[in-house]
DNA sequence: TGTCATAGATACAAGCTTGCATCTATGTGT
DNA sequence: ACACATAGATGCAAGCTTGTATCTATGACA
């Protein structure tokens, strides 16, 4: 098997359906498009160079994701991000996320390998903050959220944390950039939490997540 | 405000699409398709009398539920129920159903009135056991429990629930039927449930709802 | 001569384009 | 203020193109 450089590259080009749903939800996600707006097929179709179908493939998965809503003989409109939205996003990502600790911890998974992820995704946040990126601290936050999310094993959950983290993204599009000492505070807290985890201690996790969540995503607080 | 009857009801013939989705999802839940069945937009539009195209959108819309696997130039096939999605099931339903609990709670929502419909979700199982009707059984217990996560008010999670619910009614339809006693059982413990509600008592519920989940739903048990 | 590997042909299915019918909303004229 | 014409957008259908798997026939080798 010597294959010492990949040959003539098959390269496939991406289906029109995938870019037409990569950049229409872009679009939504980044705020770029408020909620309420009204889009034609014709219109991202024209923009994209491509025919009205797959944006219409497009649209349907994002009306799957709750994000269009398509209207019969007029459009696609934006859903407006619904009232209480950022409650319901906090209140599910807690729910999925102390699950999966429990989870983690009940049947024995490997807490060691877990913790290291963790602590690897908290250097990795503090880096992007020492760096001034803010998308990379976004990033690195997700992330690090989303490896408890893995851990816990349930690929449905973490199907679903997904989408949430989506919401969040959009929501957030919205909302003030985090200030460099409250990026501290986050990352003493991600500590915390891993700590809790190290000591398998799920009851523990499950009261320091609240205020993690709580007090990083609500302004008000 | 007065509108006595219906004005010529302006029935709209249900979309073609529509049919397609939902005669197809039907075939996947039911287990009349095994997983791995590979089949075509060509075979189901011609089935219901249709063009390929609104059956394609069926298939896309299956897609964004895993529950078909569409295959470049192949065909679409039944994802088959992945080893383990019992336990994902039954272990997304308790962190569902239990923040939704504790979520009624902290909110102080109306407790009293989420008791009502559950006790009187629970007395329509009654009936359809003594009637002999086992999807009946069935249908009331996904209501009681679907009034739980409904009374949590968390749009996301309810959503999220739902295809819990579609996942869990393929997987029961390789299950055994339950027999009379453990419908008993049921009733029994699904009051308790209430009874802990009513003395909003979350924690007792978190402890009771994966006893109840699992000895009604792992047979090994 | 029999068996196996292989190359070509064929059937099938999706991805996309295009076109048409239908429905909705808007604007105009009386 | 109301009726009607019109523009715009989708819902659906049919056809074309492309890619994949399968079948078959041919040739090489034992």
């Amino acid at each position: 098997m010597t294959r010492p450089t990949r040959p003539t590259r098959p390269i496939r080009p991406e289906p029109a359906a995938d870019r037409a749903y990569a950049a229409t939800k872009e679009l939504v996600l980044s705020g770029d498009l408020p909620g309420g707006h009204l889009l034609s097929e014709g219109d991202i179709a024209e923009r994209l160079g491509m025919s009205r179908t797959p944006v219409r493939e497009a649209f349907l998965r994002l009306q799957a994701e709750e994000l269009l809503q398509l209207i019969p003989k007029r459009g696609a409109v934006v859903v407006p991000v619904p009232a209480g939205e950022a409650d319901d996003v906090l209140d599910a990502r807690e729910a999925v996320e102390t699950a999966a600790v429990r989870r983690l911890l009940r049947r024995g998974g490997d807490v060691p390998a877990t913790v290291d992820r963790l602590r690897a995704a908290i250097e990795r946040q503090r880096e992007q903050a020492e760096a001034g990126d803010l998308a990379g601290v976004a990033d690195a936050d997700e992330a690090f959220h989303r490896t408890i999310v893995d851990a816990g094993g349930n690929r449905l959950t973490a199907r679903f944390y997904a989408g949430l983290a989506d919401r969040q993204r959009r929501m957030s599009m919205h909302a003030l950039a985090p200030r460099p000492q409250q990026v501290a505070v986050v990352l003493a807290e991600h500590a915390e939490l891993v700590d809790a985890i190290e000591a398998r201690d799920a009851d523990r996790f499950a009261v320091l997540l609240p205020a993690h969540l709580d007090g990083t995503h609500r302004p008000g607080r």
